[in-house]
DNA sequence: TCCTAATTGCAAATGATTTGCATTTGCGAA
DNA sequence: TTCGCAAATGCAAATCATTTGCAATTAGGA
């Protein structure tokens, strides 16, 4: 399925700033500011007005997902519908998915539980990568 | 332990409003607006500037987490030490926390398999409670 | 108790994000 | 395929959450 239908399913019109803006975040993957996607798309000749109303359109339609950023901006990625999991390192950046989201039973067991209805999930875990700790025991 | 004693094993001054602000946070638990807050400890006569100050403070040194908000602030809960998770629901905006951190065993699995040394994580599981199941279903 | 670096309140600045409006455009209906 | 209009866009201006400069105050070690 590509972008446009995608767009077209969550009920929202295929216009080519959003076209564009979120096949750069299907691109990219890792978590990004307004700013630096419009600094990607600079090119495409985007107002960053665009770029903002239509991330939070996408965000409202479950397409991106909205975080808190390193400074005082947010940053926005592709909502994976939890086909994957971030492993953030704390003292390079690196990042590394998981495949897969290793939650699934227990979420199950959590509504048996407490009567929720799970329904979406955001998780990032933050450690130190393998690379690091070897610099690090040096 | 109290609050000056955690303020101070994390290397910052017990100033009267960094306690204030940081008992409030443990009453509360849920996440709030730094607005918000500064209404709950509007008698206290705290400046904003120096709860933005403070909260960022607290982020810094881990006491504290810093996550988006619904409109366009920030909010902010006590670290529990991934002691808890909240369950959100979606339609009513109602939280309840899970005891205990469901996922320990996976974790270490996760580090087995990548070599990661899992230090934190951040998670939210959004979905409909009981009661608006319920509503919903008339 | 004294000293000093850290913290605070206040006021002003910043800048990320939102908004109003005139114009353009995607796309369902005919 | 064309038409009509609600939705989307660009631009400029506004908003407001958050940060910052500075002088005065204060926590806590020596």
């Amino acid at each position: 399925m590509n972008v446009k239908d995608s767009l077209r399913e969550h009920g929202l019109k295929a216009t080519p700033p959003r076209v564009e803006i979120l096949s750069m975040l299907s691109l990219l993957l890792a978590p990004v500011s307004a700013e630096e996607l419009a600094r990607k798309l600079a090119d495409k000749d985007i107002d960053l007005s665009t770029i903002y109303r239509n991330l939070n359109a996408f965000v409202e339609a479950g397409l991106v997902k909205k975080e808190v950023g390193r400074g005082k901006e947010n940053i926005f990625k592709l909502n994976q519908e939890n086909e994957y999991h971030l492993l953030v390192c704390m003292h390079c950046g690196k990042t590394i998915p998981l495949p897969g989201c290793p939650y699934h039973e227990i979420h199950e067991e959590i509504e048996r539980k407490t009567g929720f209805r799970l329904i979406d999930h955001n998780t990032e875990i933050y450690g130190i990568c393998p690379d690091c700790q070897r610099l690090s025991s040096r």
